[in-house]
RNA sequence: GGGCACUUAGCUCAGUUGGUUAGAGCGUUGCGCUCACAUCGCAGAGGUCAGAGGUUCAACUCCUCUAGUGCCCACCA
């Protein structure tokens, strides 16, 4: 017989088993006629990045869904791969080069990029090794990288598809930028974050009034006061607006202002988009560093000046304050109104600003010439396919998050001024300014035959690939099987942080290139955060490494624990403590196996139905394997459903404190038969089968140790069948009933323990039944009664009198005696009782003055076996009444 | 400014379409090294389910409002 070793230790054998599954292939797929397709991508994690929690949960979830869906028989494949992540990959390696004291622009592009290559072969596959260690069954060989070759050509088909379809353009618009990054981002890259500002009120002379330059005068003749955030942004200025409604200005209609410092001659323009709440109510207008300002631009035809360079610095318009940075040009600028008496006021203003999600430098809004997305015509069937059903978010909130985003969509920025990326596939004619959209680069310019023909230098946005993850990964453009097999995918199991990134832009790039949805069920799990709830991340250094916790306690207990906890899409407070919980149920399942093992004979691997056909179960088999069949037909509905943490403390609750404690204990009487050893092995076997998914290591590692039918075609647990749910084995009765012999024994067990009375010493015990057909239930069951209850001798039946100084409890519609005679010293136990109950009243006397019943005594009767009763119930039930009693008062 | 979630035992959280004594883990109390397991076993204590109102025969569960907490989105300079 195959033995357990006395402890688990998760780290000797949870690499060996990996390489094991790996070397034999199970984790690929591949189009396979006589089994359906169940298909999931991996949101690509970046090629920068280390396994955190959050991936943690994340892949685990996947992990299940693919386990649990490959041993129901569906040909399952699970993508995975990463991206490459342009601006954070640029800027680690930038930072890698900084310290050898090299500068991007200094060794040029191509070099460059080699060195990216280079750290990537280097570092990129850091996360994939960390994956394989969680145990997640992906199908490796696949994997695939958003700067591959085939993913590569997806992209720029796509790119030339929606150029020509006139979705692409070419404009000069206020973006997000990074001056930091150096490059353009879109909206979603910018994330708003409250920021403690100043509101300055600033001074506008108004053209030919007399204005001593100190600020004399009047407000609304010599000068107007205009409010602004951004002061440095006034060098920019070319109007001023004011609401049209707004009587403050009426007189101000065909003046004109100067800006002051610079003296720029500025329009006032009316607009009702001007807020008259608002500071003054007058608003400086910079066409090409804020949004609003450029709509009002665009509107009045005003004019658009840049005052900054790429890096935020001021430029040349800025006259003296050129080259300064722009927070040390508002300093200097606040400095100079101040002296010349334009300074009204400043007022702490609190207001969101962006900031680049990858370095978090704040964004600078501004005017530059990129490239653009045209969004509603792709936004619209993918919000029907969620409108209809046909996509489902999982919870189900998530939908609403998704089509306001979706109706309130706006075109997105899709070049990158950076080196790291899918260049875009346009080129200018240096001779005809002829611009060519191809693939590959035109060998002369196909209008004036030039060959001096320059690729637009910027990269496409990271997403613009990923957003095509589903059916790029199987091929696409070109007509793969794969892709007719597995497209669309079933599930997808990402963050929520990414719906607007990833999901909402996927189901846009399916609707659109493959004219059918990527997948069918989207779950949002929810966030991993610390116990105080802040978000764990590496800045902060709350992060409790995966890795670590895989050392400590094992991938399989990270695992369970980690699901266990996390209720669907709920975020999750996690701290090291809650791996224990894993690692406890892993010892546990262990010993339990070991256990079993121990004292299986051989021949006992027969087929459970053959087996029991014609064999009379007892009440406590038909219970556990009624037990069994609806914890398994409840899994697998919370699977579906993706309530995992439900399924896994399903499962739990099962294995330990079913089976465990219960089953096991009562199986031991009986161990030496056949009968009983069978139903062990089946229900330990069929156990692993179904927390396979959870914990496949441990899984594998007791189940190759099981006794197996000859006929196994294979020995790894994670390519056999998922159990049959056997109907006719989930019984209500045979739950209820092993329901009520639980009750009796927890009482027997319970006066025991009230009594103090040691196991060693024998009792016996008085059921007393009212109904006939409780006497046979009864006296089927006595001899596991007594056992589990150390009973040496058990009286069943009607209308027995009560024993003299019998403990009593009723169970049910039955009433249980306990002879206390000769087991208690009832002198004794009436002492300490009395001590308990002077200890109480004593007790209400020290705050008696307090009570509203100022002459309440506890009252406890006499009869020892009654007081002791009591003192279980109402004794207890007029001291909580008393303690409340007291709290009311306060 | 808009939207979403959360508020249940000392702590961290579950609670399946509203239905008899509201659950778990940790912690806590008492007992126990019973031949799988002290990463354990047995028994117990502990909750007016944030507050107010409403619908219903019945509400932790549905509706409205209030308070607190957290998150997301947003061109009030």
């Amino acid at each position: 017989m195959n033995e357990l070793p006395k402890a688990y230790n998760p780290n000797d054998v949870e690499d060996n088993i990996y390489k094991m599954w790996e070397e034999k292939g199970f984790f690929s797929a591949k189009p396979n006629p006589q089994k359906k397709p169940y298909s999931i991508v991996i949101p690509p994690p970046n090629i920068t990045g280390i396994l955190h929690m959050g991936h943690a949960l994340n892949n685990t979830i996947q992990d299940i869904l693919t386990r649990f869906k490959r041993m129901q028989g569906f040909e399952a494949e699970w993508m995975p791969g990463t991206d490459h992540a342009g601006i954070a990959t640029q800027n680690v390696v930038e930072k890698k080069l900084a310290k050898e004291g090299i500068k991007r622009q200094e060794i040029g592009i191509e070099k460059f990029v080699a060195e990216v290559w280079k750290w990537r072969e280097e570092y990129g596959s850091t996360i994939i090794r960390q994956l394989k260690r969680l145990g997640c069954s992906c199908d490796w060989q696949r994997t695939r990288f958003t700067m591959d070759e085939g993913l590569s050509d997806a992209v720029l088909e796509v790119f030339i598809k929606l150029y020509e379809k006139g979705l692409i353009y070419k404009g000069n618009y206020i973006i997000n930028w990074c001056p930091r990054c150096q490059t353009a981002l879109s909206d979603e890259e910018s994330q708003h974050k409250d920021v403690e500002g100043m509101l300055y009120y600033i001074r506008y002379p108004i053209k030919g009034s007399r204005v001593d330059g100190r600020g004399a005068g009047k407000e609304g003749e010599g000068f107007i006061v205009v409010a602004t955030t951004r002061p440095e942004t006034m060098l920019g200025d070319v109007a001023v607006a004011v609401n049209p409604k707004d009587n403050r200005y009426k007189e101000l209609k065909n003046k004109t202002l100067l800006l002051p410092i610079l003296n720029r001659e500025l329009k006032v323009v009316r607009d009702p988009l001007v807020d008259m709440k608002f500071g003054t109510g007058a608003l400086k207008v910079t066409p090409a560093h804020d949004p609003v300002d450029f709509g009002l631009g665009l509107k009045y035809g005003l004019e658009q000046i840049n005052v900054m360079n790429n890096d935020a610095t001021i430029n040349s318009i800025g006259g003296d304050y050129e080259g300064m940075d722009r927070f040390e040009a508002r300093e200097a600028i606040v400095e100079d109104l101040k002296e010349r008496g334009l300074l009204k006021k400043t007022k702490a203003h609190r207001h969101a600003v962006g900031h680049c999600y990858r370095c978090h430098t704040m964004i600078e809004p501004r005017l530059s010439p990129q490239w653009f997305v045209k969004m509603k015509p792709l936004a619209k069937p993918a919000v029907d396919v969620v409108k209809n059903g046909r996509i489902k978010f999982y919870p189900q909130r998530w939908t609403k998050v998704y089509l306001d985003w979706m109706d309130n969509i706006r075109d997105w920025c899709i070049s990158r001024q950076i080196w790291w990326g899918h260049r875009i596939p346009v080129y200018y004619c240096q001779d005809c300014g002829e611009v060519i959209v191809s693939k590959a680069r035109p060998e002369k310019c196909s209008k004036c035959g030039s060959a001096k023909i320059e690729q637009d230098p910027d990269v496409l946005d990271t997403w613009f690939s990923s957003w095509l993850w589903p059916f790029s990964t199987f091929g696409w453009p070109k007509s793969e099987p794969e892709l007719k097999y597995f497209y669309p995918t079933d599930s997808l199991v990402t963050a929520q942080e990414i719906i607007f990134f990833w999901v909402a832009r996927m189901i846009m790039a399916g609707m659109e290139f493959m004219g059918d949805i990527p997948f069918k069920d989207v779950y949002i799990h929810g966030t991993v955060r610390d116990m105080t709830g802040t978000k764990m991340s590496k800045s902060l250094g709350n992060i409790i490494d995966p890795l670590d916790m895989i050392k400590k306690y094992g991938a399989d207990a990270l695992r369970f624990s980690i699901i266990s906890i996390t209720a669907q899409g709920q975020d999750v407070f996690l701290s090291e403590s809650k791996f224990e919980l894993g690692r406890n149920f892993a010892n546990k399942l262990w010993n339990a196996s070991r256990f079993i093992l121990i004292n299986l004979k051989e021949g006992i691997s027969v087929d459970l139905c053959v087996f029991f056909k014609d064999t009379d179960l007892t009440l406590p088999q038909r219970w556990i394997l009624s037990r069994f069949y609806s914890t398994l037909a409840y899994v697998q509905e919370c699977i579906d459903e993706y309530k995992f943490n439900e399924a896994a403390n399903a499962i739990y609750e099962f294995v330990w404190h079913e089976f465990c404690d219960w089953y096991i204990e009562i199986a031991k009487s009986t161990i030496s038969e056949k009968t009983t050893q069978v139903m062990l092995y089946k229900i330990l076997e069929k156990s692993l089968r179904m927390l396979h998914p959870f914990m496949p290591f441990i899984t594998e590692e007791i189940w190759r140790k099981l006794p197996r039918s000859k006929d196994s075609k294979c020995d790894s647990i994670m390519v056999q069948p998922w159990p049959h749910i056997q109907q006719n084995m989930i019984s209500k009765d045979a739950e209820n009933a092993m329901k009520r012999l639980i009750d009796v024994i927890t009482s027997i067990r319970n006066i025991r323990a009230v009594w103090n009375i040691e196991l060693k010493r024998e009792i016996s015990a008085v059921i007393n039944i009212h109904e006939k057909k409780d006497e046979k239930f009864l006296n089927d069951n006595s001899d596991f009664i007594k056992k589990l209850s150390k009973v040496a001798e058990l009286k069943i039946g009607a209308k027995i009198p009560k024993p003299k100084n019998s403990a009593v409890s009723v169970v049910g519609r039955l009433e249980l005696y306990i002879p206390l005679e000769g087991l208690i010293d009832f002198e004794k136990e009436r002492m300490r009782l009395q001590k308990e109950e002077d200890r109480l009243n004593s007790e209400i006397k020290a705050i008696a003055g307090r009570l509203k019943d100022k002459d309440f005594v506890l009252k406890a009767p006499e009869d020892v076996v009654e007081k002791q009763r009591m003192r279980k119930t109402e004794l207890e039930l007029q001291m909580k009444k008393l303690r409340k009693n007291l709290k009311d008062i306060g």
